[in-house]
DNA sequence: CCTACCGATCGGTAGG
DNA sequence: CCTACCGATCGGTAGG
C-alpha cells in the first residue's frame, strides 16, 4: 500500500513540528538544537534531517498552521456580521480560542519569526499586516473620528492586538480566568473601558 | 589619580552593558556571541571577561537598571495623587517614556528574561510582581466591581500591560505616533473605551 | 534512517 | 605584586 507510506511520512512530520513547538516555545529556536528534538522525537539527528532539508524549515512549518488559522478566523468574523462590534467581538473570541489551543505555537510566532530566512519570514509578515489592516477597518467603522488623528487607526489596532498577543506571557490554562473571558474583557475595554469590563459583574 | 581608574572601570562596563543591550535586542541573547559584543566594543573577547565573569552576568545588567527605572516610575505615579485616573495616566507616562528612551533595553527585558540564571531572574520577576500588583491596585480603586469577578484584577492589569509592552514590536521612534501619545490613548482606552480615545480628535 | 564524523563557532580561560 | 588587557587556544557542541 503506497498510501500507508505517505500517511506515515506527514505523520512523522507532524511529530516533529508539533514536538518542534514544544521545545522553541520552551527555550527559543535558538535554544532548542536539532538534537533535542530528535531525542524528544526518539529519533536520531539524522532522522530528522530526512524530514526537514533545515531547522528554519521546521520552524517556518511551526508558524504557517497557525497563522493560516489566524488569518481563516479574521475572515470568518468579518463575514460573520456586518456590525464592527460584532466583528470585533467574534475576532476576539476566534483569536484567543486559537492562542489557548495552539499555545506553543502563538509563543513561538511571537518570539522567533525573525529567526525565518527572509523570504519565508516576509509570507508571514504579510499575513500579519493583513490581520492589523482588518483590525484597522473594524476599529474606524467602530469610531470614524479614529481617521481624523494621523496614525490612530494603527496603533488603536496594535494596542487591541497587545492585550490579546501579551496573554501568552502569562496566561494559565489551569486558572479562572479562561480565553473566552479574556476575549470579552478585551472586547469590552476596547468598546467601553474598564467600566464596561466591570460592568459584566454579577 | 586613584579615581581616574575607578572612573574608568565604570565607563567601561557601561559601554559593554549599553552595546549588549543593542546587539541582544537585535538578535536575542541567544543570537548574539560574547565575540559579537567584543567587536562591537572594539575589544577582545578576554576584555569583556575581564569587566564581566559571565554572559549571564551582562545580560543581568542589561536589565537591572531598566526595571529598576520602571519601579522608580511606577513608586512615583502612585505618589504623584491620590486619585487613580491620575494614578494611571502618570504610569503610563512615565512607563512609556523610558519604553521609547531605553527601547533596546526593554526588548530584552521581554525577550530574553528566561536566559538569566534562576537566581537572577527571581530578582527581577519579583519586581515585575510588584508592577502588576500596582496596576491591580489603580485599576480596582478605578473600578471597584472588577474585585466581584475572580481573576478579573489580574487579568485587567495584564491586559493593560498587554497594550503598553507590546509597542515595543512595532512602535517606530521616527513616525507620526510618539510615546506620549501612546500612553494617553492606553489610559484612555483602559478608562473610557475606543470612544475615549476617538473623543480626543481635533 | 543510523553511526560516524566535518568545518565553525560557542562561552570561557590559559600564559605572558 | 597589581591592573588591564592581548593572542591563542581550551573542552564541548552547534547545524549539517
Amino acid at each position: 500500500m503506497a498510501r500507508t507510506q505517505a500517511a506515515d511520512y506527514d505523520r512523522r512530520r507532524d511529530e516533529i513540528v508539533s514536538k518542534a513547538a514544544r521545545l522553541y516555545a520552551e527555550h527559543g529556536f535558538l535554544g532548542a538544537s536539532v538534537s533535542d528534538l530528535a531525542a524528544a522525537c526518539d529519533v536520531s539527528k539524522s532522522a530528522i534531517y530526512h524530514y526537514y532539508v533545515s531547522k528554519e524549515d521546521i520552524l517556518f512549518d511551526v508558524m504557517r498552521a497557525h497563522i493560516a488559522a489566524l488569518e481563516d478566523a479574521a475572515a470568518e468574523a468579518i463575514a460573520t456580521s456586518s456590525n464592527p462590534e460584532a466583528q470585533l467581538r467574534a475576532l476576539a473570541h476566534g483569536f484567543m480560542s486559537i492562542y489557548g489551543a495552539d499555545a506553543d505555537r502563538h509563543t513561538v510566532l511571537l518570539n522567533d519569526l525573525d529567526h525565518l530566512p527572509a523570504a519565508k519570514r516576509d509570507e508571514i509578515v504579510r499575513i500579519q499586516r493583513g490581520l492589523i489592516g482588518t483590525m484597522e477597518g473594524i476599529l474606524t467603522a467602530l469610531e470614524p473620528g479614529l481617521k481624523d488623528r494621523p496614525g490612530a487607526p494603527r496603533a488603536a489596532a496594535m494596542l487591541f492586538y497587545g492585550m490579546i498577543n501579551w496573554t501568552h506571557t502569562w496566561f494559565n490554562q489551569n486558572g479562572v480566568v479562561t480565553t473566552c473571558m479574556l476575549a470579552d474583557m478585551a472586547a469590552d475595554m476596547t468598546l467601553g473601558g474598564l467600566a464596561a469590563v466591570a460592568g459584566r459583574a454579577a
